[in-house]
DNA sequence: CTTAGATCGAACCGGTCGGTTCGATCAGGA
DNA sequence: TCCTGATCGAACCGACCGGTTCGATCTAAG
């Protein structure tokens, strides 16, 4: 059933509308497994008003995708903000989600590289990149904080982790991944801090 | 241009010859982005030959995907053995063989992973998943003659480093991801195997 | 030579796709 | 009230899809 046939005729709600029901429907089943017939009648619009305001399938996607990398940047950086002021615990706090996220029943790996990786054509590559670039950006903000000796590629470390979590997540053992994932984050965490004694760095200090 | 136009006429060199011009341009077209009209043209077959061969498009997307898995799955454990008895060193070997994959020319991820991306309902997420299980069993027995606390734990971790390098490589960074994940998973080694006391283990130990 | 089977090439099928257009409808501002 | 513009619903387009069939052709085995 479409929605509820109010026919807003408020072109800002009703685009709002027609990303949030599309961004579900293209993430479930692919870009190609869903025509825009379907996309419109599940958003209940026409064709015509999808048009005009997309201008074309790919449009509409783009439009989807770009929404969707900023709201799970957002959500990413919440994460860690909400863990208080300590790294390990920020960097811990951004897995966990991810494990939530991977809880959830329709999940099924990132929509922003799934797209990129069904279209590798259109400009779902080029947000795609932009999307890792933003996760590259928190991991080593955090990774800074801590005082790692090379926080640049300490942050391309985690970057690993949280890409191959979603994949492993996706296609092999499900949530378990997160936790994998944090333990791995948090021993390369160490091994980056770590004083040159026998100390086991990244605790608390602080 | 297709096939020299042999018309060897047996039925498993033909199969042979569909199965490996059809790898290329799935790959590099995507499952959806290629009909089977071009793949018969492109292999030098007529549809009617496909179809006895593989009974349907995804018959013959099934039979390209088991062979690749067998092929890479293959290619990774070569390149371990080759690295010879150093556990440290057969999994900088791993990693190395990756980066050598990433610099390709056509390199567009993981073949079986993106099948799996875009046909999430189809047999492809059954050999996604034992793909990732393949790769998986290599990188814990590593783990296991490294002397890691855990194996198991330990080639979960290393998996994960893995895959996110594919999807980096893919997506963002470019070949540069395989160095990262060689260093991070170094670095795991390093941490699950260390004595508790200041040396830094997993090096030579015969 | 004859025959059986693999293959070709082309036509054909029903279906779906993305995109376009048009007349009717409806709400809000002048 | 009347107009403007957003929207609807439906029809339509050309293209391509996966799959099926058929007669002709070619090769290898008997």
């Amino acid at each position: 059933m479409p929605v509820p046939r109010g026919s807003s005729l408020d072109p800002d709600r009703t685009r709002a509308a027609v990303l949030r029901t599309a961004e579900g429907i293209l993430y479930s089943r692919g870009l190609d497994g869903v025509g825009i017939a379907e996309l419109c009648a599940e958003a209940g619009i026409s064709k015509e008003t999808l048009y005009r305001h997309f201008g074309s399938k790919d449009g509409l996607v783009r439009a989807v995708l770009e929404a969707r990398s900023d709201r799970v940047t957002r959500w990413l950086a919440r994460a860690a903000a909400d863990a208080g002021d300590e790294p390990a615990a920020q960097l811990a706090a951004v897995f966990d989600a991810l494990g939530g996220w991977f809880n959830e029943p329709g999940f099924r790996g990132c929509a922003i590289v799934n797209a990129a990786t069904q279209h590798h054509t259109t400009p779902a590559s080029t947000i795609a990149t932009r999307h890792l670039g933003r996760h590259l950006e928190l991991l080593t903000t955090i990774a800074a904080r801590a005082g790692a000796a090379d926080p640049a590629a300490l942050g391309r470390q985690l970057l690993l982790l949280l890409e191959g979590a979603i994949v492993v997540a996706d296609h092999h053992d499900g949530p378990g991944a997160a936790d994998d994932a944090r333990d791995a984050a948090l021993a390369l965490l160490d091994h980056a801090t770590r004083r040159r004694d026998g100390h086991s760095g990244g605790g608390r200090r602080g």
